[in-house]
DNA sequence: GCGAGACTGCCATGTGGGTGACAATCTTCC
DNA sequence: GGAAGATTGTCACCCACATGGCAGTCTCGC
């Protein structure tokens, strides 16, 4: 799987000219980076927190399409024929953005083409993604799924550096709107992955103990 | 939802010209354009015929990502860092391909920005279908998935033209494999709608009878 | 034209996880 | 520091759909 972390597979020259471009946006946890069928198509670089991008089913349902870490970009292809964002995007903490306008951002992956390929790599990437979780959604039991996922953040955000271990910081309904299951389901199964010794849980930081474990949990199907 | 048909957005010279640069592959029912792991990075146009895209499961289920009808273009990010192909694309009938290499069409593209921002459309269209595809099978029970997808096909690829209609020509399998239920289920459900005077099936030529009444199944949330 | 294989149709049984309800605990922000 | 709100924990019920099995029907290739 490639890389999503944009601003990490950019040279220093080119990061501090593509910053340059941009304005600095804070925002707190809650507020929306836009929502479906907001104008606009400029292109935000995440620097810090964390943001989650979802859809509203008509029956209400929240359903999460990807979290967002720093140095992911986002908005590339959230607005493609001028009728307005396609997703929510919200913040989930405390979140600094760059805020780059679309047409100044065209303009510089048309000067550095070597970034519009990593571009294409991203949205590439994003879109397997989308694959893989509709084969999980289909083909894999509530446990399963919920396994795959922490395997998968822990793996792709909370690696432990310098010695410090790094919690997966969701809510159980920010698991549940993931993978497709209640609440109450993602609450009975991260109980039972902690008795099981897989998971150290603390309200909202959910470490993992035994990898191996979670990854045949993974792998079993009903 | 942006249109698909990509050789339909092109204008006649630009179309002559990009099919001067392929070579015509034909294939009968069952067999594979390519398949996940593949090398190869051509871009292919399907001018006749129908093809599917799809991935296999660990525990061996096949999940459709979507089918190709007359006019689309596919393998455009299906092999993105030379890792292979990330799908399998099968013909679903006798089909007929216009086979372009990868680095012949990526030079058009360059010659053609418009056209290339037509490839970005259709991807950012793609992705909008998958991120839909999660939306609908998290929030929706079988009875509505199915109808969906029906009302879903017959707008996008079997409208009514010069009078005559159009069947919809899936097998309950491949229905199954979309909508990620059992085919026994399908079987179960199409002849519900049957029944109810919403659609009427010949054996795999589902023809729909009255649509509203499909819309409304579609929407009836559990 | 015929046989093999693909596809459809049905049924009986079992269960994963949805639903709803409520209490306990933690966080946040006046 | 305390109240309001967000989040977690637990339980009883039950039904939509998976599973497995088999018979009937259609299609296609030889």
């Amino acid at each position: 799987m490639a890389n999503t972390d944009f601003l990490g597979q950019l040279d220093s020259g080119r990061r501090e000219a593509l910053l340059s471009l941009a304005t600095s946006v804070r925002m707190r946890k809650r507020e929306f980076v836009f929502r479906v069928g907001d104008p606009g198509d400029a292109v935000y670089l995440l620097l810090a927190g964390r943001i989650k991008t979802y859809k509203i089913s008509p029956s209400g349902r929240e359903v999460i399409l990807w979290f967002g870490f720093p140095g992911e970009v986002f908005g590339l292809v959230e607005s493609p024929h001028n009728r307005g964002r396609m997703v929510n995007v919200q913040a989930c903490e405390t979140t600094e953005l760059a805020k780059i306008a679309g047409p100044r951002f065209r303009e510089f992956l048309a000067a550095h083409p070597d970034v519009s390929q990593t571009c294409i790599r991203i949205v590439a990437s994003r879109m397997g993604m989308l694959a893989n979780r509709l084969v999980y959604l289909m083909a894999d039991n509530a446990e399963a799924r919920i396994a795959k996922l922490l395997v998968d953040l822990a793996a792709r955000y909370h690696e432990p550096k310098d010695g410090a271990e790094h919690p997966i910081g969701l809510t159980h309904q920010e698991i549940a709107n993931i993978t497709g299951v209640q609440r109450q389901t993602v609450t009975r199964i991260l109980g039972k992955f902690t008795a099981r010794g897989a998971l150290a849980v603390r309200y909202r930081n959910i470490l993992i103990r035994d990898r191996e474990l979670l990854v045949r949990y993974a792998a079993r199907h009903p």
